[in-house]
DNA sequence: TGGGCTGTTGCAAG
DNA sequence: ACTTGCAACAGCCC
């Protein structure tokens, strides 16, 4: 469910809200969705410390706290973060964590239970090998046309491959895959390394452009994405051919494609793409 | 009804 | 070394 935009929607908000407030009890309803330790040991080091801030590289956030450890949380497909400032209020279906904080509570709730929160080094490495070999964030200033080209030419996959692997850019999912191979007129299965350097600045830019787009909007809500305070993202009817397969091209009106690539769903306009 | 689809990622096997 | 395929899980849709 959640890629860059809406993850960074979700961060957003959590930034507001989570600074200073203490965690005063945690409850594992479903202790597996911790990991790399055992449900007590999370517990006992983040009960009693307080949020400082809410952080996020790539699709993974960062919950500081004022202590040694902090909280690092992946949504995967369905997991989601809801603010709940009511603190009577009924806990929202397939909650699996609850925090319960001095003005709130906050609930990390998964239908499909892939989603993970972990306990990471306040300072320093993580020792998480997927958030450690992250590439550079999407929207940030570090994913360059130059780094962009480079790592392209190193690789022999198809881009859209290249592009869903998050030590080459962090933060593209399915979705903006497929709507930024679209828009910046790249067949998906072409080989990485054949992508040419002006190929190559008008990916970065649709990259760029259609993740900021989506954020400006909320994010995109194709299915089961909500914001931390449960509403939808304002983004999906702006996709172009994200679940659009079989559909005309909104460009040029040619029937779009749907094919497999890097064992995903994926789509695309034969004409426009080449 | 059953099977295949789904926004992610790590690991195993080629 | 690099790349592909599947498992993890539960719900939804034909």
């Amino acid at each position: 469910m959640p890629e860059l935009p809406e993850v960074e929607t979700v961060r957003r908000f959590l930034a507001s809200r989570l600074p200073g407030e203490r965690i005063g009890s945690i409850e594992a309803l479903l202790p597996r969705v911790i990991r790399g330790c055992a449900p007590e040991a999370f517990r006992a080091a983040l009960e009693g410390r307080s949020f400082a801030a809410a952080e996020r590289k790539g699709k993974y956030l960062v919950l500081r706290t004022d202590g040694p450890q902090s909280l690092l949380v992946h949504l995967r497909m369905t997991g989601r973060l809801t603010w709940q400032g009511d603190k009577g209020a009924p806990l929202p279906p397939y909650a699996r964590v609850v925090f319960r904080l001095s003005g709130g509570t906050l609930v990390y709730g998964d239908v499909r239970t892939l989603g993970e929160l972990r306990l990471i080094p306040s300072a320093g490495k993580t020792g998480v090998p997927g958030f450690d070999a992250l590439g550079p964030d999407a929207i940030g200033p570090e994913f360059t046309v130059e780094g962009l080209a480079r790592a392209l030419r190193g690789s022999r996959r198809a881009v859209k491959a290249f592009l869903l692997d998050q030590a080459n850019v962090a933060g593209i999912g399915n979705i903006y895959a497929d709507e930024a191979l679209f828009r910046a007129g790249i067949l998906p299965s072409r080989p990485a390394c054949g992508v040419t350097p002006e190929e190559a600045s008008r990916l970065r830019d649709a990259v760029r452009g259609v993740m900021e787009e989506s954020l400006s909007r909320g994010g995109t809500t194709f299915r089961d994405f909500r914001d931390a305070e449960g509403k939808k993202g304002g983004n999906a009817p702006a996709l172009q051919v994200y679940g659009r397969g079989g559909l005309p091209c909104p460009k040029c009106g040619t029937r779009l494609e749907f094919s497999k690539i890097a064992g995903r769903g994926t789509r695309f306009c034969p004409r426009c793409q080449n």
